[in-house]
DNA sequence: TTTGACGATGCAACCCGGTTGCAAAGTCAA
DNA sequence: TTGACTTTGCAACCGGGTTGCATCGTCAAA
């Protein structure tokens, strides 16, 4: 399917290096979150920095989020509507403590938040910990 | 209030040190979280080793509790209930991106959650982001 | 076909928060 | 006073993240 992968990052106006179709189709065939350190031991042939922006670049051009999840960063594929505009899939994000993935729990709402008066809200960060279906039971 | 101060640490099974009750008033007189470079700043004579392990000190003995805010750590002060059998205080915080404060929303409730099937909930993270009402206007 | 511009890559080095080992200093009770 | 235990200070380290810079590849204009 590297054609698709291709598609997909011109889509986004993303100039297709291998190195970015190899990132791009990790992502895709992973299906869970990956941090930098991940590609790295992944593709350990190549350069940290390489990797470290060709995740800017897929971020900045609204093919990935970043989430923090105590105290490093992966990087999960958007949906649809994301674009260079702006990031529009917010949604709370599991980490499960056994295998250390992250999934994006995409079809959970976000829940409404009070604030207090005078506050004004820009961005939710939700990170719910615990064991998936495969690490619990 | 030295006085006080010792009391709070010793109700935490904590020997009040010197470093420890300033640290303490620190957080108690602040009202806000510290990071531990805010204290390496605020108490440029101590060294950071002592007060990374007043911080550990504190945290494990329930004093105060950890929020992870994007990539660093702050601490603040925990309500009652805690002890070094557990932290029990849940709720969000704001971390204001004009001012680099946090806060704790403790009277905000933390929403129920729906899970996949099979999915073990054990912590939850929020964090909400935005500009506090002195940064806002 | 050559040249030049520009983007991508590799390498090295750096920053910073967090963490640990170890020796010196302090505390306290026997 | 001694010895055990705790706390502190120093130094060094680790890992994630980030940047500067030279090199390489690509592509289009001359």
């Amino acid at each position: 399917m590297k054609h698709s992968s291709e598609k997909h990052l011109a889509q986004h106006g993303i100039h297709p290096t291998a190195m970015r179709l190899l990132v791009l189709e990790y992502l895709l065939d992973n299906r869970t979150a990956a941090s930098l350190g991940q590609l790295e031991r992944e593709f350990y042939r190549s350069d940290k920095a390489t990797l470290y922006r060709t995740l800017k670049t897929f971020e900045k051009k609204g093919l990935i989020h970043g989430v923090n999840v105590g105290g490093t960063t992966v990087y999960l594929l958007c949906r649809e509507n994301c674009s260079e505009e702006g990031h529009f899939d917010v949604h709370p994000h599991f980490f499960c403590t056994g295998c250390a993935k992250t999934i994006c729990l995409s079809q959970a709402k976000m829940p409404r938040f009070d604030l207090p008066e005078g506050f004004d809200l820009h961005e939710v960060n939700l990170i719910l910990k615990g064991r998936c279906d495969e690490c619990a039971g």
